[in-house]
DNA sequence: GCCGTTTTCGGCCCGACTGTTTTCAGTCG
């Protein structure tokens, strides 16, 4: 069974030719090539259909056109056949250990002919690894020490690798007549950033008949398939649902009854108020249900607009003119333009004249969209003393300024709140992006005093961002519980890099209302007026 | 491999850090 559709498939073929040419040694520049082509049809929001569209695509030319011509017609391109002949495709694997790079992964397959990471899982666990004369010091203790987080990476599933997992398994069930529903249950029904399974509830008059599907596998992700009757179906969705501190106490006081017509039943008959799945977690919800006071959750409708996102300028892959499209259909009402600034040079940052270069194409582009406005916004880097890259005369004539970390991650706590303290004390900074900087399953977050910098955020009035990449979550949902004790306002943005990228607000909604927060906490909710007074405040 | 309104060839992508590397290659962000 595949994941995906064909965009995705030439972007994954595209991106493995990319990482076995660096293993080889090609030309980084012909790497970067392909890299870059993979990204851009990654984040194409319409299914390709021929190679008329993406050959007049930034960054795609001729060659790449082809492959993607032979993928369409074939489902795979030859440059690629070739290189697996040579690497096997779990070679790829090794770089998500910490510290292993495309030249290591491919001397590790030479010396060892290891060919996924179970294989050279095998030979650390029986200590065989150090046979080998080509694997010395450090570079095989970065082995023995990350190998096991890079297995435990592949098996766990972020919200958007659930989400995909669950909708392909269900599209499987769903083909056979004695299923009757599929319904997501478990953490992934209530939003959990990290999941080790797919809990899927299977409805069935026959529970005999449907008895092979409970295997049902998917490229090597535990899914876990429970069945239930019509009798049944609304009891065990809440039953498999809610963690156990929440169910527990409500199944006292349901005595065994397990006929329901919907889960609002079951917490009415029980005089309580319906609980939406991404706080059923026994953090005081039940207390609240009880007397009716739960707080009215953000939905993903209440956006109004998305206040992070990069275009061609610097890293992103699209023209603002496409970013704004996609907004539009969206049904958003604003946007803020925030390419990156000059001293991030690996992602293309905008020195204080493109700033002012990029402003007149923004008025050109303005006038062309009836009734949707973008923000003329920058995400400025905090430099390791806290002081922002661009300078303030700059940063003066801007909509919207957010700034973020991109360097010198390895800083002791005291030294890096201080960094981040000195950067949203700047009157300029409006949102603090991605505040504790990790990245799912790869990085952890900076050691940083986040109640301090959050204190000090709501004193002041320096919004916060949820940035709703599935890859970040950035905050957590812990952290924006603990902002909102402090009078902190969020910004749900995506930090969106193409137009598909929009598409991630989800996550963010959905981790904000793990957060338990309301329409009103959150900027992006507002109309432009009320968002203006507020973005203008500061400056 | 892609790109171009001075170019169809020669740039594009950069700085910091680390390791077994004593003058540089690999990794990371």
């Amino acid at each position: 069974m595949e994941l995906g559709d064909i965009n995705e498939r030439i972007a994954e073929i595209l991106s493995a030719i990319a990482d076995f040419l660096e293993m080889k040694g090609e030309n980084i520049y012909r790497v970067m090539a392909f890299r870059k082509a993979s990204r851009t049809i990654s984040g194409l929001p319409k299914r390709i259909e021929s190679k008329e569209d993406v050959i007049s695509l930034p960054g795609i030319g001729k060659v790449i056109g082809d492959m993607v011509e032979e993928i369409l017609k074939s489902g795979t391109a030859s440059l690629y056949e070739e290189l697996i002949r040579e690497i096997p495709e779990g070679v790829r694997e090794f770089q998500q250990i910490q510290g292993i790079g495309p030249k290591t992964a491919f001397s590790i397959y030479k010396a060892t002919g290891a060919s996924s990471l179970e294989e050279l899982y095998e030979l650390v666990i029986t200590d065989r690894l150090r046979d080998f004369n080509e694997l010395r010091g450090k570079t095989l203790e970065k082995v023995y020490s990350g190998i096991e987080r890079a297995l435990e990476k592949k098996r766990m599933l972020r919200l958007d690798q659930g989400f995909a997992v669950y909708l392909a398994v269900k599209d499987t069930l769903k083909t056979n007549p004695y299923v009757k529903d599929v319904v997501l249950v478990g953490g992934l029904r209530r939003g959990r950033e990290i999941n080790n399974d797919v809990d899927i509830l299977l409805l069935t008059e026959d529970k005999d008949k449907v008895d092979s599907l409970l295997e049902t596998k998917i490229e090597g992700y535990r899914i876990d398939i429970k069945l239930t009757t019509p009798e049944t179906f609304f009891y065990d969705m809440f039953l498999y649902t809610g963690s156990k501190s929440h169910t527990s106490r409500l199944l006292e006081l349901l005595e065994n009854k397990k006929k329901f017509n919907s889960e609002e039943e079951i917490y009415n008959v029980l005089g309580f108020q319906y609980v939406p799945p991404e706080i059923r977690e026994g953090l005081g919800e039940i207390e609240l249900a009880k007397e009716h006071r739960l707080p009215n959750l953000i939905s993903p409708t209440d956006l109004k607009g998305d206040l992070h996102i990069h275009s061609l300028w610097s890293d992103g892959t699209a023209n603002i003119l496409d970013m704004a499209f996609s907004c539009i259909k969206r049904g958003y009402r604003y946007m803020a333009i925030t390419d990156h600034s000059g001293s991030l040079k690996v992602a293309g940052g905008l020195s204080p004249e493109e700033i002012r270069e990029q402003h007149e194409e923004l008025k050109m582009i303005e006038n062309r969209l009836d009734g949707f406005t973008i923000l003329k916004g920058i995400e400025v880097d905090i430099l390791p003393d806290g002081s922002l890259d661009t300078p303030e005369d700059v940063l003066k004539e801007l909509d919207i300024v957010i700034a973020s970390i991109h360097t010198n991650f390895r800083m002791e706590e005291k030294e890096m709140t201080e960094r981040i303290m000195r950067a949203i004390s700047n009157p300029y900074v409006n949102i603090l992006a991605h505040p504790t900087g990790r990245i799912l399953l790869e990085r952890d977050p900076y050691k940083v005093d986040m109640e301090k910098i959050l204190r000090i955020a709501g004193e002041r009035g320096v919004i916060m961002e949820i940035n709703s990449s599935p890859e970040r979550l950035d905050l957590n949902e812990v952290l924006i519980r603990e902002g909102k004790r402090f009078g902190v306002r969020f910004a749900i943005n995506t930090d969106a890099h193409s137009p598909l990228h929009l598409d991630n607000s989800l996550y963010g909604v959905i981790t904000a209302r793990r957060g338990w927060l309301e329409p009103k906490d959150v900027i992006n909710t507002y109309d432009l007026d009320n968002l203006k007074e507020i973005l203008g405040r500061r400056g």
